[in-house]
DNA sequence: AATAATCCCAAGTAATCTTATAGGGTATAT
DNA sequence: ATATACCCTATAAGATTACTTGGGATTATT
């Protein structure tokens, strides 16, 4: 469950490299293309959706490309995921309130939970090689309540 | 990003019912599916996943049924996410080593974040109309740096 | 023993989503 | 001017998900 699409993986790696060659020139296409190995036509549909969600910003004309928007720091896994693989929702139903969803509010609680992680890991952490370390994680809820022998609930 | 199935929010309702009915009638397909409105086969293969997964039981025969293998506090959102949606896993490259992850270990730990929040919410949770509070949820990273202008990284 | 209720197993089809390609434009630095 | 590079839309192939179909095995009840 909850796979990475390949064009989030591309869009990734794509940005990763205009993280480390830095802020100042833009990048083109081709030149992404050729260390991806990705088609020109393919990885120009994942920038533009970079672009609208203001993640990168473009140069157009000879010498134009591609760079960040803003500092690596600032782009976040879960903004990224985001624009490319669309909005944490586990059911888009109208206001959570579809026939399927038993308790919509715990699927807000964990939709929470879990972009409040994506939110706290960013490009930087991504394009660096500095170490990584997850110290805490937590989601406290009420104990349940012993098992009631032969009742349902 | 991070849709659930429908098989899993059908399953998921299947267990729900299981569980306030109690650990012990075994409840046929049919009096599931009369209450879901679906089809008695679609269900028998999500109640079948559910079986392997050792999430539910069955008994054959006539008056058979299904109940719950253990009791609802003891299974788990990831338990049965699990075993409808398949495991948790970003990528399913061998080791996290496909060309395509940047850095496995980010991928490693956001996984173990995200299974802590779904083991933190129990059938029971689902099942009861108890009010749920998340309380708190957090993963530290070190600090980002302060971007270098200019620089990359 | 016969019967009806029920779980068990395996394929196969239809619908949907993802991935990738293609063609034709528009803006701009040189 | 012109080459470079962004911008937009459509669509076909492939993969996944959703659902159907057909039959068989097990067991409580009569």
């Amino acid at each position: 469950m909850f796979k990475l699409s390949t064009g989030f993986k591309a869009g990734l790696r794509a940005l990763t490299i205009l993280a480390q060659k830095g802020p100042k020139t833009p990048i083109p296409i081709s030149e992404l293309t050729r260390e991806l190995s990705l088609s020109d036509k393919y990885l120009e549909q994942l920038l533009m959706a970079l672009r609208r969600a203001g993640l990168v910003r473009s140069v157009r004309g000879a010498n134009g490309g591609f760079l960040l928007a803003r500092e690596a720091t600032k782009i976040t896994i879960l903004d990224i995921m985001t624009a490319l693989q669309g909005p944490l929702a586990f059911c888009d139903c109208e206001a959570k309130a579809c026939g399927e969803c038993v308790r919509p509010e715990i699927w807000d609680a964990l939709e929470l939970s879990m972009s409040s992680s994506l939110a706290m890991i960013t490009l930087y952490h991504l394009a660096s090689r500095d170490p990584v370390h997850v110290m805490a994680q937590s989601v406290v809820l009420p104990d349940s309540p012993v098992w009631q022998d032969g009742a349902g609930i």
